[in-house]
DNA sequence: AGTGAAATTGTTACCGTAAAAAAAAGATTT
DNA sequence: AAATCTTTTTTTTACGGTAACAATTTCACT
C-alpha cells in the first residue's frame, strides 16, 4: 500500500536512459548535455526524486556523518560548539552524530566504538576530565579516520587540534585585577590533567611574575569540580591569616559557587574581594553582581574544528600535516572586579 | 597502504564458506551447526569483523537512525530531554541525529526536509515557537516515518506525543503562592500559540477560581521571550494601582528576568513580592534567592519519546494508535516564595 | 567521403548484507 | 534399495547509486 520511493532506475526507465547517464546528470558538471541534463533534473523533481543515503555511502564507502564526542551537551559552551560545528557540517553536506561521555572515561570509550562501527568519516572530540588514556582514538587514526580535538586536548596526541589560548586569557585575566588593585590573587584551577587548567594556572603565574608579585602557593588551589570540593577551597581561602582580596576560578560555575559563599560569609563583591571566571556563560550577566570572566569563541571553535577536519577529510590520498589552531579569548569585564 | 575493512566476503573466503552462512553464522539463532557458528564467530572476532551499517540500511531499508529536533540545545530542557532520548535510542542499536531549529520556522522545514533526504526512520520533534502549519511534519506520516512531538504540541496533528501536565503544575505552583497568603498574583505568560503556555495559563486560572481570588485581566500578560518585552511588562505590573504580591512566570528565564528587575526596584522577595518559575533550570537554585519553580521530569519526557516511537516502529504492518504520555510535575519550594 | 577527436551515452561491475531459492548431504521411513 | 523428509550448506538475487570503461554519436577538418 505504501508508495515507494523514487529511484535512479525508475527515471531511468521513464526517460529511456541508462542509470548513469541520469546520475551524471544530477551530479556532473559537465560531460552531459544541456538538454539531457535538464530533462533528467526535470523529471526528478517532478518525481520528488532523493538519492538513498545508503546506496550513496556503500558504493563511495562515505557515510557523510562526523562524530561529535563531547563531555555534556548541556553545558552552554559545549551546546554552542556543537552549533558551531552543526551549521559548518551541514553546508558542507555531512550530518553530525552527537554523543556525550559524560566525563567518563569507560564511556568514552564504549561511544568511540560505537561511532567506529557506524563508520563516521571522521571524529570531533572533546575529550572527559578522565581521559588519560587515547588508545581508543588511535584506533580511527589507524583506520584513516581523521580526528580533530577541541577544546580540551593532549599533548602526546597526533590530529589536528582547535584550542583556545587559556594562557593569555588567563593572564588578561590576572593582570586585570592587578591593575584594579588587587594583591592576594587567589587561584581555584581546574582537575590537574585537565590541559585547559595547566594553561590557564600558568597565565595566572605569568601575570603574577609580571608584576613581581609572589606567588603563594597557598593561594592556588586545584578543585575536583564538585560542590562540597569548591566550597571547602573556599573556606579554607577565606580563613587564610591574610584574606585573599581576588579570586580568580577556572570556570563560571565555580565561580557562582564561589560568589555564593562569599556573600554568605557577609563579604562584598567586589569591594571585599573580586571575583573573575572563564567562558562567559549565559548566567554570568543573570547573576548579582555580574561576574566579569574570559568569554571563549565557542561557536568559532567548533566551525574551526570542522575546517580542520575537512582539511584532511578532502586530500585523502595525500599526508596532510596535522594544525593546531589558537583562538584569542575576550574578557569581558563586569560587576565582580574593581573598576579601573 | 591503508588496511581495508574486514568484510563478510573475507570471511566468508577464508573459511571456505558462502557469504550467506557466514552471515546467519553471526545473526541466526539456529538454522545452522554449532561448530560452523563457533568457528565463524572465533575468527570474526579474531579479524576484529565489523557489520557495514550502510550495506545493512540499504538491503533492509531501515538507517537505525531517529531524527531528534529541538529549537535550541543549550537550554537544558533539551539538553537533559536529548539525554534521555540518546539513552533509549542507544539502547536499542538506534543512532540520533540532533538538530536545532532556533525557534525558526523556516529553519524547521529546511532541517525537517534534510532529515527526510537522510532517511531517518523517525522522527522526535519538539517545534519552534514560530510553527503553526506542520505540513512539513504531514510528509514523514506520508512515507510511514513515525512522528513523536514533545513538550510542544499541535492538538490538531496526528501522531504521539509526550507532555508534561502543565495545567496541573501550574495550578499547583499557584495554590501555593495563595496558601503562603498571595492574593494578587500576576502571570506573565508565554507565547499565544504554545500549547504549553495556554495550559499553564488555564492552570493558573484554575487555581484562582478554586479559591475564589477574581482573575484580573490587567494581571495577565503574554510575552514573546525578548528581554525588552519581559522588562516592560515587569514595569507595568509593578505601577499599577495595587501592586501584585506575587508573579507566576512561564518559565524560569523569564522569572530570572523578573527578579532581576524586581530587586532593582528596591523590592523585596519574597516578602514583598513573590516569585514562581517554570521548568528548574540548574541555575534556579545557584540564584539569590533560589526560585520556588515546577520541576519537569525531562530526562523521562526523552525517554518515554522513544518509547512510543518504538511502538510505532516495532509493529510497521499493523496500526499502531498514537498515543499521548502526560508526565506530572513537581513543585520545587525554595526562597524566592513565603513559607507556608 | 573519410578520418580522428571530442562529446555524449550505455554497460558492467561492485559496494556488504540478507532473503529466498536451490542444492547437497544425511537421516528416516517405506 | 528406493523414496521421502530433514538438516545443512550454497547459490542467486536484489537493494540504489556510482565509477571505470566501452560504445556510440556528433562534428570539425582534411
Amino acid at each position: 500500500m505504501k508508495k515507494k520511493q523514487v529511484t535512479l532506475l525508475e527515471l531511468a526507465k521513464r526517460l529511456n536512459l541508462s542509470p548513469s547517464t541520469v546520475s551524471r546528470a544530477l551530479n556532473d558538471r559537465h560531460r552531459i548535455s544541456e538538454s539531457t541534463r535538464n530533462r533528467v533534473k526535470q523529471l526528478a523533481e517532478e518525481l520528488e526524486y532523493q538519492p538513498n543515503p545508503s546506496a550513496k555511502s556503500l558504493r563511495e564507502s562515505k557515510t557523510y556523518s562526523l562524530g561529535v564526542l563531547v563531555p555534556e551537551i548541556a553545558h552552554s559552551f559545549f551546546a554552542t560548539a556543537i552549533s558551531g560545528i552543526e551549521k559548518a557540517a551541514l553546508a558542507a553536506g555531512y550530518n553530525i552524530m552527537i554523543c556525550q561521555s559524560h566525563e567518563s572515561y569507560e564511556r568514552e570509550k564504549a561511544i568511540s566504538n560505537a561511532l567506529l562501527s557506524s563508520r563516521v568519516d571522521g571524529l570531533l572530540v572533546c575529550p572527559s576530565r578522565e581521559t588519560q588514556d587515547f588508545k581508543h582514538f588511535a584506533t580511527f587514526i589507524r583506520k584513516d579516520i581523521p580526528v580533530v580535538f577541541f577544546d580540551r586536548i593532549s599533548m602526546s596526541f597526533q590530529g589536528s587540534k582547535v584550542v583556545v589560548n587559556d594562557f593569555e586569557g588567563a593572564r588578561t585575566a590576572v593582570e586585570f585585577l592587578i591593575q584594579t588593585g588587587c594583591r592576594r590573587i587567589a587561584h581555584i584551577a581546574g582537575p590537574a590533567p585537565l590541559s585547559n587548567s595547566t594553561e590557564r594556572l600558568n597565565g595566572y603565574l605569568a601575570a603574577l611574575e609580571s608584576y613581581d608579585l609572589p606567588d603563594d602557593e597557598t593561594l592556588i588551589r586545584h578543585c575536583d569540580m564538585s560542590r562540597d570540593n569548591i566550597s571547602n577551597i573556599v573556606e579554607e581561602l577565606l580563613q587564610l591569616p591574610v584574606r585573599p582580596d581576588a579570586i580568580f576560578t577556572f570556570n563560571d560555575n565555580i565561580a557562582y559557587d564561589v560568589m555564593r559563599i562569599v556573600k554568605r560569609k557577609g563579604l562584598r563583591i567586589p569591594e571585599d574581594i573580586s571575583i573573575v571566571g572563564f567562558s562567559d556563560q549565559p548566567l554570568s550577566e543573570m547573576i548579582e553582581p555580574a561576574l566579569t570572566t574570559v568569554a571563549q569563541p565557542a561557536y568559532k571553535i567548533g566551525e574551526v574544528a570542522v575546517q580542520l577536519m575537512f582539511e584532511q577529510l578532502d586530500n585523502d590520498d595525500a599526508e596532510v600535516p596535522f594544525r593546531t589552531e589558537t583562538l584569542e579569548t575576550r574578557l569581558i569585564v563586569r560587576d565582580s572586579t574593581r573598576k579601573l
